[in-house]
DNA sequence: TTGTGATACATGCAAACGCATATATCCTTG
DNA sequence: CAAGGATATATGCGTTTGCATGTATCACAA
């Protein structure tokens, strides 16, 4: 079914472009002066995360490599943004999390991205359609990270 | 209406979560022996214009700098897999397409690429949700361009 | 036409990245 | 419990990126 593929990669294409396309307008905001995007993708995710977590876990969510998630989070730590420790449950682990200075200065740039994420988002789309378009995100990559867990043939 | 802006940052975070996760399932892949993806970006969207483009148009596709993308077309170049020229109409602007033996790396990494694009996409979603998110994609990268073109008020 | 500002691309340089690999810890197996 | 392999993170090193800025061309106005 030659359709079913070429409809497939159209539609990622699409995502890759809206992707690109608002990472851009996002980024071209006047906000990013305490924390790089990249920075804030980390801050954000620790911000949402009850406890510490491990930088393997923090890794899955952030898109870089391991060696350079690692040195990002020694930056931030340089910083005071977040803390490290050793997990007491496993001596290589690490565990960061958001210090009360780097929770403020996510809490900062959050509110303003915040703002211009959603004008961005409700300004081409209607309600319906921006909840079909978590929903259909949230299978995708639930779907990808099964995938990546099986390696490639099934268990 | 406070929940129609966490909606809004809901799909945004379900974006960005599946747009990770499927670029690094995609960067482990075997197939960028010839091109990394940042190449392979740029090669394929050369291989969708019927002409040459300018390098200021090129960067609206691709999520660069135009620093680091002048750079990147440098590399290109050099490596034979792109052209570059004057433009006849600017004498500012640089056309840039795709060699021959460009146009054969974009399709042999195109080929195998899509494939897996396209298992991706069909192992989460059915036709429908497919085509749902290209359009939804669609009219968000429109209307970002179009909000970015007028500035932030209207003209 | 000459001057003034805008646009398109290139370049110097420090910071950040990815790959390969080192180190430390954990886990299994015999 | 010792040996071998797997996993988590760190580090060396060459490459690539972004920011600031330089250079050339264009567009328009005086």
């Amino acid at each position: 079914m030659p359709g079913r593929r070429h409809l497939a990669n159209d539609a990622w294409e699409a995502l890759l472009s809206a992707h690109a396309v608002l990472m851009k307008h996002f980024a071209a905001e006047d906000i990013w002066a305490e924390a790089s995007m990249r920075e804030y993708d980390v801050l954000y995710t620790l911000s949402r995360c009850p406890e510490p977590i491990r930088l393997s876990e923090l890794n899955r969510h952030v898109l870089l490599s391991q060696p350079a998630l690692s040195r990002l989070v020694d930056r931030l730590a340089e910083r005071g943004l977040i803390g490290r420790e050793p997990d007491p449950a496993d001596g290589r682990g690490v565990l960061v999390s958001l210090s009360g200075a780097g929770r403020a200065v996510q809490r900062r740039i959050g509110r303003q991205h915040a703002r211009g994420v959603a004008r961005a988002m409700t300004a081409g789309l209607d309600p319906a359609e921006i909840r079909q378009l978590e929903t259909i995100c949230q299978k995708l990559a639930d779907q990808a990270v099964a995938d990546d867990k099986n390696g490639d043939t099934r268990p």
